[in-house]
DNA sequence: TTCCGACAGTGGGGTCGCAAT
DNA sequence: ATTGCGACCCCACTATCGGAA
């Protein structure tokens, strides 16, 4: 009969509001998995996965067959992340991003760069849905069905540790960061909730301002990003990319007026920008000093999710330095 | 009245696929 | 053959508006 019956329907997976981790022994945490979000359907042998906004992607990530014979044809509808580890184990987004967008990738890709389903939630079971039951009442029912596999797991719980706490850990693993869920909350499909709070990781880094972007629509009077650099040991400046956000309206402002009269013909980096980037940008002396976040540097050492955090007017051009290696 | 959550709109790094050049 | 562009993934953030408190 279990090969019989039928899918359970996907839902919108829900989502973590961003902020420090919560403290108290109403939450439970887990790592935050550096990923692309799949919630997936299981009954007998079909197994059918979707993306968060709703496309199939079943074919993309052919390992996620597994969990047929993992559940046993127990019918189940599974929340979780899939994700490429590198060769320490620890999830890569740069390398995910060779499988994510290939629909049905060649078994040479699928050896090359396999990806693990991390499973988090367990949303339906048996036929019985689990949307209304308390986060730890299916955290339990999840960690019962055993699901380990080759491609498939369930990281184990951490209960009773501070999130704090477990932040650090993530910041010794070179994991993302974390996510606090309140142990009494229900799934709130397709909702952002404040029962669930993610806390990234994040650098800051020292930046010099070498360039900008004109805005469009909205900002189309004040500029879109602005290109950044810092010094290496060499004294180099060094290219890091753009920053196109965390500015006030009043900070475009401020900026462009800053930027105008530094105004000049040729690049101020010491490496050549990507063409279509150095197409659009306009130049500029680098004597603006400002603060940036980010979560981390691509693999052609660009800051990844970066957000501008302010001008530094008591530091020097010179003071904005790569860091030689932290992680 | 004030505050908060949801949404739209701006911006980023990256890959792939297709149409235009 | 090359280039440009949009569609997807991941995301940070500001401004705005309507309803809750």
């Amino acid at each position: 009969m279990a090969d019989t019956a039928p899918l359970p329907a996907p839902v919108a997976p829900m989502l973590a509001a961003a902020g420090a981790p919560p403290a108290g022994p109403g939450w439970a945490f887990e790592f935050k998995w550096d990923g692309v979000r799949a919630v997936t359907a299981v009954a007998g042998d079909l197994v059918r996965a979707h993306s968060r906004r709703g496309n199939e992607v079943t074919r993309a990530y052919p390992e996620l067959a597994e969990l047929a014979e993992l559940l046993d044809g127990r019918p189940a509808l599974l929340d979780g992340e899939v994700v490429a580890l590198d060769a320490a184990g620890r999830p890569d987004f740069g390398m995910l991003q060779h499988r994510m967008h290939v629909r049905a990738p060649a078994r040479e890709l699928v050896e090359r760069i396999p990806v693990s389903y991390v499973v988090f939630d367990l949303l339906h079971l048996d036929g019985t849905p689990l949307l209304t039951e308390p986060y730890h009442r299916r955290r339990e029912l999840l960690e019962a069905l055993g699901l380990a596999g080759s491609r498939v797991r369930v990281p184990p719980g951490t209960a009773g540790v501070a999130g704090s706490r477990l932040l650090e850990v993530a910041r010794a693993h070179g994991l993302e960061g974390v996510v606090g869920k309140r142990r009494s909350s229900r799934y709130e499909p397709g909702k952002r909730s404040p029962a669930w709070v993610k806390t990234a990781l994040l650098q800051t880094q020292e930046v010099v301002v070498g360039g900008w972007t004109a805005g469009e629509g909205r900002r189309s009077r004040t500029l879109g990003a602005l290109l950044l650099g810092a010094y290496d040991e060499r004294g180099d400046l060094r290219y890091l990319g753009h920053v196109g956000t965390g500015f006030t309206e009043s900070a475009l402002r401020d900026l462009l007026d800053r930027l105008l009269p530094l105004e000049q013909r040729l690049s101020p980096f010491d490496e050549e920008v990507p063409r279509d980037e150095a197409r659009r940008a306009r130049w500029v002396r680098p004597a603006l000093v400002g603060e940036v976040v980010y979560r981390v540097l691509t693999r052609e050492g660009r800051i990844r999710h970066a957000a501008w955090r302010g001008l530094r007017a008591d530091k020097d051009p010179g003071d904005a330095r790569l860091y030689s290696e932290p992680s």
